[in-house]
DNA sequence: CAGTATCCTGGGGGATACTG
DNA sequence: CAGTATCCCCCAGGATACTG
């Protein structure tokens, strides 16, 4: 982000929305929803955890994927990092305001989701006539 | 899906969410998020498109790519195809009330994030930095 | 116009082993 | 405990060509 674009600029002028790939928001969108992104963030929304806190809440996750998407997820200041220099060491992740802002949304789609799951096991059914 | 699971099941007993990889919700959104979803689904909002309508409102996604989305999407029921056997053809995409609803909440995250791209700028400058 | 079919490559991401 | 480092595989997804 060499040039300093006005990030207004993105925003439709004509009311037909076009999602640009430079756009900073589709970027960060982009990382959140990187596989993993989306439920590191849902993961931390109760409260700030730490490294295996994390892992523990998301069946599936591999030790690397979580360490590379914490750190993308910092460097976007979504979430906080903090470092206890004790031994052993204590590593504590968090949202940040911004990354709370995130995670609500996220949430609040979540649970609707999760309040329609018959909906998507229909699908799933018809799913099945039409293999 | 074969055996009927109480779908209920999936909501967090105590407090402590733990995300399922079996889990319905998850899996939708994992087709959400899976690089195209999100970004069809808030193609759509403002109208019912065309094929090429929308691919032109999504920068950088192939014909082979939408097609494949809007299947996957129109299976989760939450977008719906409609074909006008004209010559040439017409097939009309928009979203269901179940994709309105998760398109509300997508769509409110992305107009928060657009609104706090300053924030995003910054990490991206000291990113360099650390480069 | 609205797609499929085919081929092919990059990097997402898993497994395992190692470190402060 | 909280990670890195390394190796390696697989498939998401791009390019191109073809069809109803």
């Amino acid at each position: 982000m060499p040039e300093g674009k006005p990030l207004t600029a993105w925003a439709p002028p004509d009311g037909r929305e076009v999602f640009h790939t430079n756009c900073p928001a589709r970027q960060v969108i982009d990382h959140i929803t990187n596989r993993w992104g989306i439920w590191v963030l849902l993961g931390l929304r109760e409260r700030p955890l730490r490294f295996f806190e994390v892992r523990d809440r998301i069946e599936g996750i591999s030790e690397k994927m979580l360490s590379q998407t914490l750190r993308t997820l910092v460097a976007d200041r979504l979430v906080w990092r903090k470092v206890e220099s004790t031994v052993p060491p204590q590593v504590t992740y968090g949202l940040t305001e911004f990354g709370e802002g995130a995670a609500d949304h996220l949430g609040g789609m979540f649970d609707w989701i999760r309040g329609n799951a018959a909906v998507f096991t229909e699908a799933c059914e018809s799913e099945r006539q039409t293999d």
